[in-house]
RNA sequence: GGGCUCGUAGCUCAGCCUGGUUAGAGCACUCGACUGAUAAUCGAGUGGUCGCGGGUUCAAAUCCCGCCGGGCCCA
């Protein structure tokens, strides 16, 4: 039997015993051990900073609607959470907490301490965020998450690096790094973009004095005063063309399209033109020479070199000046000419004693130092002020250096063509975020540097031999115990400090060590594919599961874990590690600006929870178009409670009708009582096939956003607003035949079904529904057991969709007819003519005329074609005064008296045969031909008309009296049915009703329909009279029609 | 500066791929109605240079080009 559900929807409550519901039943666990193809999901690790908001939310919310969605289609899906829990930004904030200021400070203090607070702040942030993720509804196996800080996770990581190795991709190199002075480690390209701020700083003009002349000087620009110790050239564009001015006494050869710019209101004279090319290998004196020594011992080195890509005409000279260690650029052209490899500036961001003068002092504190040594010297042309973007460390803030450092690297290069050729074997969605957007994006991989001068991470497993520096890369545990030198008992954490403890045996004889960085942590997350799965220690896992499936994260991603799931599953198994992904949105405030704690708009899920609950988030955020971004509105939430409350109330009123008639559902199957189904009843099933059919379509297609609008759309239009209206009164019959059987197995059908359609969505409701108004004992313990509805062509019907349509528009349109007339809709009406020529039409109305008779509230439809429809209306025949008028002159006005009492319908008929009226006036014989006469068509006063899409709609407005009693009695009927509410009686209570009125009319209307009104408001007694009447329970003076009618009632108790 | 993407009513968004009646919906506002789902619901009205400017076409919100503004990523 259907029970009853509440009648209103409280969203706090539903969600909180649903919660323990699952919690004590263990659903969850029981979903997930169901068989089936295997569906390997793999879930973004979040990092474990920050309290997760809406945004971080959307994300793990469109992963429950999947995981869920390709279950209940049969998969047996791999529901892993991950986390992120290495790297910088722990230490940063660790760092913080314990008020640690450089990397010598956490060495003093111990990096086993530190290591130790890295991990229990990363094991606390974890707890709270599965926390938060659980209060979302989403269900994941929380209880065993991948974690990038674990022994075995490691592990794997290790075999990748070893398998990089052993493929020849992993390799040690001079990189020109971005550095941060203060964290001391090398940041990877990604982490400084994001940290551009705009600085004024001083930029200068220098002379580099040209070797063997006299007053010559090539003219150099740079903003970067600190990095002329390092130079080793000047580079200039082949392509320009250069020029020697003179100044004062003094010639410079720099770019003569930069003349204007650097001389201004200077006096100059050009005295010659140079080709670029030509000036390649001319020898300048070093300006520094004194200042710093060690560039005495270059003999390769400060000459011109040419490059025609990075000199530009856009700012300075067109004279670059070129120092190998501070800059990608000057590193790459440095090599072609074979320049050597110079950078006197160490970790910390001070010049090393290589630096000379200035050793010892941080970069850019040494910047004054240098200007005022070049201008002792007479070196400096001029200093400006010039504006420009300068990087900084994202976590610290401290601008960022650029320096020629040891690091190891991936040699991505050396993969790009196969990472294009395999991107072409992913489904993206959308389509370009693959083909354009990331495709790009590996076009242009550059070599991938991993080592990090750090503590908290993946410790990189590489030993050195002390004795003959050969290097040996672990990829194991076992291979490390089988190596070490000295044996630990028990396990071992494989994390610095400990690691770093652990030698190996060379073949030389001598001890390895490990080297001291730990990896950058994209690689963490970029070997989820298999280290989730504790590949290589358990290949069963991998050969089950690997390749993913799905993987689904923002659009931030596309350098980020998307690349590097790419990167380490070509190194691993040369092959593209997954094979669909979706990519989403960013969720931004409503001002559109993005949510940062810093701007205080940060919105958490646990604000919207309270406020309107969480099925109401989920559907929101689920509604938005996936890869667009989220405008987070109070508002949008405001409309989506409204739609849960239609929802909700569309079940209550089913299980309130059902649970009363004690309907079982399992008695009746849908295709035993076809023959009793009603037009509207096939209809609605017709739609809704056709809605399963299209929401599969689109969740299989991973737009789940299109799926929640046909579902919404359906939930209110055709079922909320249309099919309950017009089988509301098939519902209260007293007996149960088989008409309102019909009603409630296609309701039940329909409502079953639809709650799973939405439950991946709104899982909370969609319980609570389930158990308390659907699950007898023999159903599953939970709506999520169930699989997808499949959809049956058998309920098509494209036919009786369109016919419904049209009946539809006849009845608002009829609605509208009855507004501009102010006739209310509960006044019934004498008739609608229908004029149309189309059969579509006429064949809706002899399908479904009881709807629209019932729904129009109009005793009789008549359909007519366009060509009868003038016997619709009337003519009115006008004589043509401004015609007639010219021709008749004075005898005009006596001719409109005689036509005016004349028979019109002859008039007409004559002029319709194209015959001229005779006429007497004053006896004489007067012929006024057809053209002389206006001839209109009017409509009678009693109908009233208006177009519709496929005709046009009369309706007879008359007011019969019968009709008016029929009108009046619905009236009276709602007015008691509205205080049996507000008593809140039972629906199937008896009452007594007392009415009183003053017009003697009504109360002769009103006696002459006593049964009806008796049998529908379920009155045993109705008293009427114009007096003083009995209070009863409730007593209500009501006006309708400008007419007071006092009515009270009491209920019987049996 | 480059790649990708978004720009439609006061607000939130459909429509664009595949050009074709007066460009739609919800919210808000005004007016009205309905109601044995009811502190809900429905209808009507007001409201739009479809970011701007060109082009293709009989026809452009839709296709093409340029520009402006927002976002992501890169430099």
């Amino acid at each position: 039997m259907i029970g009853l559900i509440n009648k209103e929807y409280n969203f706090k409550k539903i969600e909180e015993e649903v919660m323990k519901f699952w919690e004590e039943e263990k659903i969850p666990e029981k979903i997930r051990n169901i068989k089936g193809e295997k569906f390997y999901f793999l879930d973004g690790p979040p990092y474990v900073t920050n309290p997760i908001h809406v945004g971080t939310a959307w994300n793990k919310i469109l992963k429950d609607v999947y995981i869920r969605f390709f279950r209940m289609r049969g998969y047996n899906v791999r529901d892993q959470p991950g986390f992120d829990m290495h790297g910088l930004p722990i230490e940063v904030l660790v760092e913080k907490k314990l008020g640690i200021r450089s990397k010598k400070e956490i060495e003093e203090r111990g990096i086993d301490n530190f290591i130790n607070a890295c991990r229990q702040y990363a094991l606390d942030n974890l707890k709270i965020a599965i926390n938060q993720f659980k209060n979302l509804g989403v269900w994941m196996d929380w209880d065993h998450p991948y974690r990038t800080l674990d022994n075995n996770y490691i592990e794997s990581v290790w075999w990748l690096i070893k398998r990089a190795y052993e493929k020849g991709l992993l390799a040690r190199g001079k990189k020109i790094v971005h550095w941060c002075p203060r964290c001391e480690t090398v940041l990877a390209g990604y982490e400084v973009t994001e940290e551009y701020k705009e600085i004024e700083e001083d930029s200068i003009y220098v002379k580099f004095k040209i070797k063997g002349k006299e007053n010559e000087y090539l003219l150099i620009w740079t903003t970067t005063p600190w990095t002329l110790p390092a130079n080793l050239a000047v580079m200039v564009n082949p392509n320009f063309t250069y020029v020697k001015v003179k100044v004062g006494n003094e010639y410079y050869i720099m770019a003569e399209e930069r003349i204007n710019h650097v001389f201004r209101d200077m006096k100059y004279e050009i005295i010659e033109k140079i080709p670029g090319r030509e000036l390649e290998w001319l020898k300048y004196e070093y300006p520094l020479i004194e200042e710093v020594p060690k560039q005495k011992e270059f003999s390769n080195a400060h000459f011109v070199v040419l490059s025609d890509v990075y000199v530009t005409l856009e700012e300075g000279t067109g004279c670059v000046h070129v120092a190998p260690g501070h800059g990608e650029e000057d590193y790459e052209v440095g090599k072609e000419y074979n320049l050597p490899e110079f950078c006197p500036v160490n970790e910390e961001g001070k010049f090393s004693n290589e630096g000379g003068k200035y050793a010892g002092k941080y970069v850019r504190e040494a910047n004054e130092e240098i200007i005022k040594d070049l201008i002792k010297k007479g070196l400096l042309f001029k200093i400006e002020k010039t504006r420009h973007r300068y990087p900084h460390c994202w976590r610290c803030k401290t601008p960022l250096i650029l320096r020629l450092t040891d690091q190891w690297f991936i040699k991505v290069t050396q993969i790009k063509d196969k990472m294009i050729e395999e991107n072409e074997k992913v489904l993206w969605v959308p389509e370009w975020a693959g083909k354009a957007r990331f495709g790009n994006w590996i076009k242009n991989a550059k070599d991938w540097v991993i080592s990090r001068q750090r503590y908290w991470g993946i410790p990189i497993p590489i030993w050195i031999c002390e004795k003959c520096q050969k290097y040996e890369v672990i990829g194991s545990l076992k291979e490390l115990k089988e190596k070490m030198i000295n044996k630990i008992e028990g396990e071992i954490d494989l994390h610095r400090p400990w690691i770093d403890n652990i030698e190996l045996f060379c073949k030389c004889g001598g001890k390895m060590k490990r080297i001291p960085e730990v990896l950058d942590v994209w690689m963490d997350s970029g070997a989820a594919s298999f280290a989730s799965l504790n590949y290589p220690q358990n290949e069963e896992e991998l050969r089950k599961w690997w390749p993913v499936d799905l993987i689904l994260e923002g659009h931030d991603q596309t350098r980020g874990w998307f690349y590097t799931l790419m990167i380490c599953g070509i190194i691993g198994f040369d092959s593209v590690p997954y094979k669909r992904v979706l990519m989403h949105g960013f969720t931004i405030d409503q001002e559109g600006r993005a949510m940062h704690k810093s701007l205080g708009n940060v919105i958490y899920p646990e604000e919207v929870i309270e406020k309107y609950g969480r099925d109401a988030l989920r559907w929101y955020e689920l509604g938005f178009t996936t890869w667009e971004d989220l405008r987070f509105t109070w508002k949008g939430l405001d409309e989506t409670l409204r739609f849960l409350n239609i929802l909700w109330n569309t079940y209550y009123f089913a299980s309130l009708y059902m649970n009363l008639d004690k309907f079982s559902p399992e008695k009746y199957k849908i295709d035993e009582v076809k023959d009793w189904l009603k037009e509207e009843d096939k209809w609605i099933l017709s739609r809704f096939n056709h809605i399963v059919e299209k929401v599969t379509k689109e969740l299989e297609n991973l737009c789940v956003f299109n799926a929640i609008r046909e579902l919404e759309n359906f939930m209110k239009e055709d079922l909320s607003r249309w099919y309950i209206r017009i089988i509301r009164r098939r519902t209260w019959k007293e007996t149960n035949d088989y008409d309102k059987i019909a009603v409630y197995v296609t309701l039940y059908e329909v409502l079953f079904n639809f709650l799973k359609l939405i439950a991946p969505m709104m899982p909370f409701v969609s319980e609570k529904i389930y158990q308390e108004m659907f699950r007898t004992k023999e159903m599953p313990i939970s709506i999520h057991l169930f699989s997808w509805p499949k959809f049956s062509n058998v309920w098509k019907d494209n036919e009786l969709e369109n016919f419904m349509k049209i009946i539809r528009e006849i009845v608002e349109v009829s609605y509208g007819i009855r507004q501009s007339a102010k006739i209310k809709i509960r006044q019934p009406l004498s008739k609608m003519i229908i004029v149309t020529d189309s059969n579509d039409v006429k064949n809706a109305i002899s399908k479904l005329r009881h709807i629209l008779l019932d729904q129009a509230n109009v005793k009789n439809i008549e359909v007519i074609s366009t060509k009868e429809e003038g016997k619709l209306k009337g003519v009115q025949i006008l004589l043509n005064l401004p015609v007639i008028g010219p021709i008749f002159r004075e005898k005009s006005k006596v001719i409109l008296e005689v036509f005016n009492s004349m028979n019109k319908n002859e008039v007409f008929n004559l002029i319709k045969e194209g015959k001229s009226v005779i006429v007497k006036v004053n006896n004489e014989e007067i012929e006024l031909k057809p053209e002389y006469f206006i001839v209109k068509q009017v409509l009678p006063e009693n109908f009233k008309e208006e177009k519709f899409s496929l005709g046009t709609i009369y309706l007879d407005i008359t007011k019969y009296d019968e009709l008016i009693a029929e009108g009046l009695t619905r009236d009276v009927i709602r007015r008691i049915q509205e205080m049996r509410k507000r008593l809140d009686l039972k629906v199937d209570a008896y009452i007594k009703v007392w009415i009183s009125t003053d017009s003697e009319k009504t109360i002769k209307i009103i006696k002459e329909k006593i049964n009806d009104i008796a049998n529908e408001v379920r009155a045993k007694e109705i008293n009427v009279c114009s007096g003083d009447i009995p209070t009863g329970q409730l007593k209500e003076i009501w006006e309708i029609d400008d007419e007071k009618i006092t009515i009270s009632i009491e209920e019987i108790k049996t």
